[in-house]
DNA sequence: GCGGCGCTACTACCT
DNA sequence: ACAGGTAGTAGCGCCGCG
């Protein structure tokens, strides 16, 4: 049978484990397939070989007839590169591992017990290669139907999977959801407030908004909606923020109407809480896909609406929006009602839009990191990494080390140069390409190739600064699973050659080559990270070490050549745009140093002030860059946003400083006279912590409190969107929640002196703009008119 | 009680 | 809950002054 692999569970049948393969047949028909020939496993290191035979009996003296120990055998592994003799010590039922692990770290002589704590669905995934979102191939044996599984189809594996190599999955049910709740207090509280719709929006063309008859009704909108799912049978059910919202609720909700949420392919599937927090349907793929949101910086506030509409899903101002704190009120009013359920039907529409756009990514993600679909988006950039590392280390024999606590240990990282401030002309941008994954890779750091004593002449790369030493052969584990991720990306992007950008295997494999470069630029950030399997420290430094030294000599050579470097950050250069001089200087730094720079991007003119990490450009067609301002900062207000963008646009093209003073107090004369809309003023910041955590009372914990009042729960890591207000005192007593304020209300003066002026004048002040002449009431005086253009 | 000052807390950015 | 380097705002405590 071929088939395509969605993904991978377990249950334990009798007093046997049994892994369920979850699947879709050519054909797209939903199977399982059953392999009960795998069993759970650990291994156990000694101090020394002498004591294994002893070990070994005392470990096989520990098996309880409820749960035996299978096999206790001796291994020969690597750990960190050196051979070891490990004893590998198999049990019947995952749930003992946990047991014996404890028991046999007991055991006199023991060094460390490994891998004891990899979950048993994925070490089947590891240890048979089994990737979610991928076609294999296997000898089954029809089981027919089993009213356990709302599959047609089930079946056991007889024999073991083979991988087949096809970049297009089948085709996919998807079903978007999303629910509304009625809550006229503002919070939400399940054993209160009722679900009043469920909209539902599939990939087969089908959208439906299912209400509830009334708000004492909802139990019955509910089983609809479990009644919907289970007849469409999607594959997939994707959200938005429905892992901390939309099943949560429903939950929640229906555990007190004792209503059963039985929608997965498993029967008695209820949906819980599972890894990395995600929620999850047994059977199907519940995608939240807040997740892969959350990875766009461009998008500052990620709610739904503006997501769809940044994506091209659906454009905002082609949709009818509510905000949540009126959702009661379109329900009570029965003439506004068909908006709300144009609001939740457009909803479920964008989430299933922004399914599309996200989904082939992460599936990618999934095939590469063994994570199933449903985890992969939920699991930090540092799990899917540590996931690929994993499956890879059992390639290469290689033990994986335990998770460990390990103190915090800071240390030094990339250089960031003083930039020249003002505007230059004609510069060049120039990078070293994947500048920290070359380096492992070049000089082979990690954890295995470190030498802590003596090393021979030319065999081991010494780190400047530090001195520390790497072996310069045999590749260690990160040189390894680099290469081979940049040699897996080439081949991709080779393959694409070939194809039309049009096609849908193009498509695919543009996803796959980025989720490959997304894995090996997360590689350096993973070894310094201190949760890290493979965190390693002195490595994480030496790359930072080289990287200094790197961009250093780089510089050198430019000066060399005689070029100017305006500014450089890490791995990146600004340089006077000389088009002999620059790629001669390209040349060289290719030879000298063994990594590669190019050009980047080339700035007609580019303007710095005394400030790192901040810059606005021009670039050859046309577009103005701004980099670290204010203007790309969520946390500033739109008005103080679009001010400084209008700005760096008029400073860099037309450089007419008067053009932007009038600007700016065009914008300040309409601030005063009301004629800015309040959404215009808000000020969105995220809290990073549990309100009573806050050692200061800022101006939106203040306000974070005050939504408290009213009965809404705030969270760690939700926005608070907040405007000053009239009044006296400091900001924070009157930074107030958006929706509680009136325009009339709103501290004109705050947004002049702490949002317009500021924003402006961090470009202006250099061309020695004061504030008081942006606040001055307009005229037409030519001295002043004079004195401004002075640079310009 | 007030303004000025320096420090700290806090957030979001850049590579 | 991948790293370190950086800019900037606002709160807060302290000081001197009266």
């Amino acid at each position: 049978m071929r088939f395509y692999l969605l993904d991978v569970s377990y249950e334990v049948e009798g007093n046997v484990p049994v892994i369920l393969m979850w699947g879709l047949k050519e054909d797209s028909t939903p199977i399982l397939i059953k392999d009960n020939t795998f069993r759970p496993y650990f291994y156990a290191l000694v101090e020394d070989e002498k004591v294994l035979p002893e070990v070994k009996r005392r470990v096989k003296a520990l098996s309880r007839p409820s749960s035996p120990i299978l096999e206790v055998v001796e291994v020969d592994k690597k750990y960190f590169g050196k051979p070891v003799k490990a004893l590998k010590i198999t049990t019947l039922i995952p749930e003992s591992v946990r047991h014996y692990r404890d028991e046999v770290s007991k055991i006199p002589g023991v060094k460390e017990v490994l891998e004891a704590d990899i979950r048993f669905s994925m070490r089947y995934v590891i240890d048979r290669d089994a990737l979610p979102c991928g076609w294999y191939e296997a000898e089954v044996e029809a089981l027919g139907r089993d009213a356990r599984y709302r599959v047609p189809e089930v079946y056991l594996l007889k024999s073991g999977l083979r991988r087949i190599e096809r970049n297009l999955p089948p085709k996919l049910k998807v079903l978007a959801f999303d629910i509304e709740v009625y809550s006229p207090s503002g919070s939400l509280r399940p054993s209160k407030d009722p679900i009043i719709i469920v909209a539902l929006a599939n990939n087969d063309g089908d959208v439906k908004v299912l209400t509830a008859e009334d708000l004492n009704n909802d139990g019955k909108l509910i089983e609809e909606f479990v009644n919907y799912v289970l007849t469409y049978d999607p594959d997939i059910i994707v959200g938005y923020n429905s892992n901390m919202f939309d099943w949560q609720y429903l939950l929640s909700r229906s555990e007190f109407l004792k209503v059963k949420l039985d929608v997965g392919r498993a029967k008695g599937g209820i949906p819980r809480q599972s890894a990395y927090g995600h929620i999850s349907v047994p059977g199907r793929l519940h995608v939240d896909l807040y997740n892969f949101a959350e990875e766009i910086p461009e998008i500052k506030l990620k709610s739904l609406d503006e997501v769809a509409d940044y994506l091209g899903v659906m454009k905002k101002d082609e949709r009818t929006l509510i905000p949540w704190y009126e959702i009661h009120k379109f329900w009570d009013d029965l003439s506004k009602r068909p908006l709300l359920e144009k609001y939740a039907k457009e909803d479920a529409i964008s989430t299933l839009g922004i399914a599309e756009k996200f989904l082939p990514f992460a599936m990618q993600l999934s095939s590469l990191t063994g994570l199933p679909l449903d985890q992969v988006g939920a699991a930090s950039v540092g799990y899917r990494l540590e996931w690929y590392l994993m499956r890879e280390a059992f390639k290469y024999g290689e033990l994986i080390p335990n998770r460990v606590e390990r103190e915090y240990e800071p240390y030094k990282g990339a250089i960031v140069l003083e930039p020249a401030k003002g505007v230059h002309e004609n510069i060049a941008v120039l990078d070293f390409t994947s500048m920290y994954p070359n380096i492992m890779i070049k000089y082979n750091i990690g954890p295995d190739t470190y030498v802590d004593g003596e090393c021979g002449v030319n065999e081991c790369y010494i780190i400047p600064e530090l001195k520390y030493k790497f072996r310069v052969s045999p590749p260690g584990f990160y040189k390894n699973v680099l290469e081979t991720l940049l040699k897996m990306r080439k081949a991709v992007r080779e393959e694409m050659k070939s194809l039309s950008p049009e096609s849908p295997e193009y498509k695919v494999l543009d996803e796959r080559q980025r989720a490959l470069k997304v894995l090996a630029n997360a590689s350096y950030g993973y070894m310094g990270w201190v949760g890290a399997r493979w965190y390693f420290r002195e490595g994480a430094e030496a790359v930072t070490a080289l990287g200094r030294k790197t961009i250093t000599e780089a510089i050198k050579i430019a000066g060399k050549l005689g070029l100017r470097v305006i500014y450089g950050d890490t791995d990146s250069l600004f340089v006077t745009y000389v088009k002999d001089l620059i790629s001669k200087f390209v040349d060289e730094v290719n030879s000298a140093l063994g990594l590669e720079i190019k050009i980047d991007k080339i700035y007609k003119r580019v303007f710095f002030t005394e400030a790192k990490k901040r810059y606005v450009g021009l670039t050859e067609d046309g577009r103005i860059d701004i980099v670290g301002f204010e203007a790309v900062r969520g946390d500033w207000t739109d008005i103080a946003r679009d001010v400084q963008e209008e700005v760096a646009k008029l400073i860099l093209t037309t450089k007419r400083v008067d053009d932007a003073i009038n600007h700016v107090r065009k914008v300040i004369e309409d601030l005063r006279s009301g004629k800015i809309p309040i959404d215009k003023l808000i000020i969105w910041k995220t809290l990073t912590k549990r309100i009573d955590d806050y050692e200061v009372d800022a101006p939106h914990v203040a306000a974070a409190k005050r939504l408290e009042n009213l009965g809404i729960k705030v969270d760690v890591g939700s926005k608070v969107g907040y405007v000053i207000v009239k009044g006296t005192g400091n900001i924070s007593s009157r930074a107030y929640p958006y929706m509680m304020v009136k325009d009339k209300d709103i501290d004109v003066e705050y947004y002049v002196k702490h949002q317009v002026i500021p924003a402006a004048l961090r470009i202006l002040s250099y061309f020695g703009v004061t504030d008081k002449q942006l606040e001055a009431v307009k005229k037409e005086g030519k001295s002043l008119m004079d004195f401004l253009s002075r640079k310009g």
